[in-house]
DNA sequence: CACGTCACCTGCGTGC
DNA sequence: TGCACGCAGGTGACGT
């Protein structure tokens, strides 16, 4: 489900509940989701740490605490969302947190649910020792044009599996590198060192406008998990294989680029 | 360093 | 209805 924009999302609807508040216990369903600490040290740990800020770092949900940092990765199947605390556990469910009460409102839990059981958790002294070797953030001041443009010189890589190398940028995933790709006319398999500068340009706002595009409108929802978000009615490539092209008109096509589906339009994004 | 392949997992849609 | 298969928003460990 998540990439940049859909974690962003998650992040924003769950801070103003989660503020202030202080976790009472932790129960681990599944125990492969926690990285670190050992499942035996995770109760001492996190028992009465208080959350004092929510935020998001790629595509890693951030909560930090009075003295650990809390780190969630979704991957491709999970959500985080706050329940009831006696409602009834559900088949997903894989790490619990039991929250303090929040002035009037009934007990609650913080809930990691995750079909797939590809998401991690990490409660950590230090958040570098989980975002050491991410990228920079695509939306903040230290992304440039010119920064980009250096960056893909550097390296003598195809774009699309660069762009979802997160050590090289964080946040993008398949869906929103298919469709900044897209709009900045340029192919998957473009060799990275062979973009002009007006090419790098055109790649960083491109990337912006489609995370921004996808904030604005609460994410992306296309399956079951992710809900109420309304991207997924705007895609201009992706998924829309044999669809035509907004721009052009042509046929879109689907590939396969370092295993993941890939969409683009042949016209608008010639390889050249 | 760059790339290909597999592994980790479950569930959904499709076609026979 | 059942069943096999392909596909899925991600990443990390390998081998070449």
């Amino acid at each position: 489900m998540p990439e940049l924009p859909e974690v962003e999302t998650i992040v924003r609807a769950l801070r103003p509940k989660l503020i202030g508040r202080t976790i009472l216990a932790a129960d681990l369903l599944w125990p492969r989701t926690l990285v670190t600490p050992s499942a035996s040290q995770l109760q001492e740990a996190i028992a009465g740490q208080d959350i004092l800020a929510v935020a998001r770092r790629g595509k890693l949900i951030h909560l930090r605490l009075s003295t650990f940092n809390l780190f969630v990765h979704l991957r491709m199947s999970g959500d985080l969302y706050i329940k009831e605390a006696d409602a009834l556990p559900e088949k997903h469910d894989r790490l619990i947190l039991t929250l303090s009460p929040n002035g009037q409102a009934k007990a609650q839990k913080l809930v990691f649910d995750d079909a797939r059981k590809f998401g991690r958790a990490w409660l950590v002294r230090e958040p570098q020792e989980v975002t050491g070797k991410l990228g920079p953030e695509p939306l903040e001041d230290g992304f440039t044009p010119q920064s980009l443009y250096a960056g893909l010189q550097a390296r003598r890589r195809q774009l699309k599996p660069l762009l979802l190398d997160q050590s090289f940028l964080a946040g993008l995933g398949n869906i929103y590198t298919d469709e900044a790709l897209h709009r900045a006319r340029l192919h998957p398999q473009a060799m990275s060192n062979s973009i002009k500068r007006e090419q790098a340009e055109a790649l960083w706002e491109a990337i912006r406008a489609v995370l921004q595009e996808g904030i604005r409108r609460n994410g992306a929802s296309i399956d079951w998990v992710y809900r109420g978000g309304q991207f997924q009615n705007h895609f201009r490539v992706y998924g829309r294989e044999g669809q035509t092209c907004p721009v052009c008109g042509t046929t879109i096509q689907r590939t396969v680029v370092g295993q993941r589906g890939t969409h683009f339009c042949p016209v608008c994004q010639p390889r050249e």
